[in-house]
DNA sequence: CATGATCTGTATAAGGTTCTACGTATAACG
DNA sequence: CGTTATACGTAGAACCTTATACAGATCATG
């Protein structure tokens, strides 16, 4: 305390002195490293808390570990991206980890600079959450850093490892339920593919294309394609045609939530003549006025697939793994009478 | 390239190699510090872009800056939160300067170990966005660093800036357009303040007080506290009252979205009998269902005045500046014909 | 031409941790 | 009692940058 080369800051060093051991000493025991006896560790344990010791990250990440690892999220506005976030880092404090996350702008120049600066920090890992980046380049910044990405279909890279909904099974299960209350005619809505060259809308396609084809309905397979762009506008087309099917299923609740609303105005009745069922259950698809059936992906749950990824990869494993996580669909009134 | 150091990772002595400078000349480079020709720079920057190095964050906030800033989120579910961030980063990336994003769970040990973290990595300053943390230990963290909260009422800190909705004012706009429609009866409904000891409600409920008074409606008013938990439930009472007023203004979206749809299943004539406007202007309140006039608190001008005091509270400010920002009232069909 | 001032670039000491290699004390074993 | 194995603790280099102090060159001035 009063010897000479008292200086501001409480180091390792300071510890060291008041704890009377060396500073690899105390080290070992920040670490809890081989080599380090119980009455050594009280000793330190009782001068870190005594002198409200913490370790400096800057130091601690030029050499070894930072404990912490970078989360890079597409965008803040998706409501559904807050929901895998939490799951990540319920995962990490688990596991003693810390988090550092950055938001992109669901622009690909912003996010290669998210991620360099992560890599600057020295992070452990990364965990991509629905980047817009392209396989190769996703390759490239995972042969620098062990590296998981969420929400964004890409089972054959053999860099990093992928989590993801289980989209086609999904949208099998909810043909088949809307099936079983006798509808036939179940068209589907989904997105125009060429303005979003993610893989996310071709899965739901096909699962539902393929359980049509499995329950026999072939003929009805109809697939109607919206721009991404003028949601609002772009589903009154459909509300105007004059043969109505019996059951549309939505790639997304936005449409679904339009589709509810212009329908009920337009007199039709829901669930009893045609019935709507959303994706992603958003929270608006919950508010009792819109009340849409809508299918949850436990984003939670896909946060921390994820993160166990990513702790076993910065642990050493290298094959690369790819997981879909199965949700459920949430049955509300513009599906069950 | 071939000669006996070559290592893996390229540092600042590779490049000054490359260059053929001393490590020192580089990092003068870098800093634009003082005491470097042109010449030399050309020649650096150039070794720097062909050999693509990347300064280490980590050596970096040993010494001198991190160019980063924290940001704490209270948490992420709140739609309004990403609006305020986007703000920030968008004024963060023009002075270039980097963020580091954390999320509590509207909890303050978390809290507290999030700034904790903040402080280990040497942000250069740090962004609370609506903590739960009080007064006493704001101040207490301001003093290690410097500090900017945003969206939490505390005027009184010398320690910390601080930028706030204008709620007072807000309040005051909106009682007074409402009554501009001939309208008098006119209710608030707030939450119970036992509930949230934040400052927030209390200051909304002052402007509304203030304006009926203003207004010489003093007799009419009336502010129905909810508690914050059982929000669907707790407005049942409210809508059965047999006595309704003209005008109901809500603390808050969430109570506006259900009194109208409540309001309306009930047979009100919305906005002809019975005015509501909420406050917040979340994505819920624009759903055309709904359509519920709002007050939109521009959240992103909050971050970006935020950040424009960190910043110069970084280059050397140490007095206390408190912001107030105006909004807009929105109007939609629950307030408008 | 000597002197001082200015301008460029360099050498080098921090800065706080981790981690390998090593020394010493203690225990176990014949 | 001597030898070996084991547990505990320590020295010190390495990590990459910044920043201070200084040396050398160039230029202006008396």
């Amino acid at each position: 305390m009063d010897d000479g080369t008292t200086s501001q800051r409480v180091t390792i060093r300071t510890v060291a002195q008041d704890a009377g051991v060396s500073v690899s000493a105390v080290s070992k025991v920040l670490r809890n490293a081989y080599g380090v006896s119980d009455e050594l560790r009280k000793k330190v344990d009782s001068s870190i808390s005594r002198l409200g010791y913490r370790p400096s990250m800057a130091a601690r990440s030029m050499r070894g570990r930072t404990q912490t690892v970078g989360i890079l999220l597409v965008e803040m506005e998706n409501p559904f991206l807050p929901v895998i976030v939490s799951g990540i880092m319920n995962e990490l404090s688990q596991a003693n980890y810390k988090s550092m996350l950055a938001v992109g702008r669901a622009d690909m120049m912003i996010e290669t600079s998210l991620i360099d600066s992560m890599l600057d920090f020295r992070m452990d890992g990364i965990i991509l959450v629905a980047p817009r980046l392209k396989g190769a380049l996703l390759s490239k910044y995972a042969k620098q850093i062990p590296t998981v990405v969420v929400g964004h279909h890409e089972p054959g890279s053999t860099d990093f490892d992928t989590v993801n909904g289980n989209d086609v099974e999904a949208m099998r299960q909810i043909v088949r339920r809307v099936h079983r209350d006798g509808r036939r005619r179940i068209e589907m809505v989904s997105i125009d593919r060429s303005s979003n060259d993610s893989d996310v809308s071709y899965q739901r396609e096909v699962g539902y294309t393929a359980e049509m084809m499995a329950l026999g309905l072939t003929e009805h397979i109809r697939i109607n394609r919206l721009s991404e762009q003028h949601k609002r506008e772009a589903i009154a087309p459909l509300v105007a045609r004059p043969d109505q099917p019996e059951a549309y299923i939505c790639w997304s609740d936005l449409h679904g939530i339009d589709l509810v609303s212009q329908g009920r105005a337009k007199g039709w009745r829901i669930p009893s003549e045609i019935a709507v069922v959303g994706f992603d259950d958003s929270p608006a698809a919950a508010l009792p006025q819109i009340d849409l059936a809508s299918y949850n992906h436990d984003g939670a749950r896909q946060g921390a697939e994820g993160t166990r990824l990513l702790l076993s990869r910065i642990h050493g494993r290298t094959d690369a793994r790819h997981v879909l996580v199965d949700g459920k669909l949430i049955e509300r009134s513009s599906l069950t009478a």
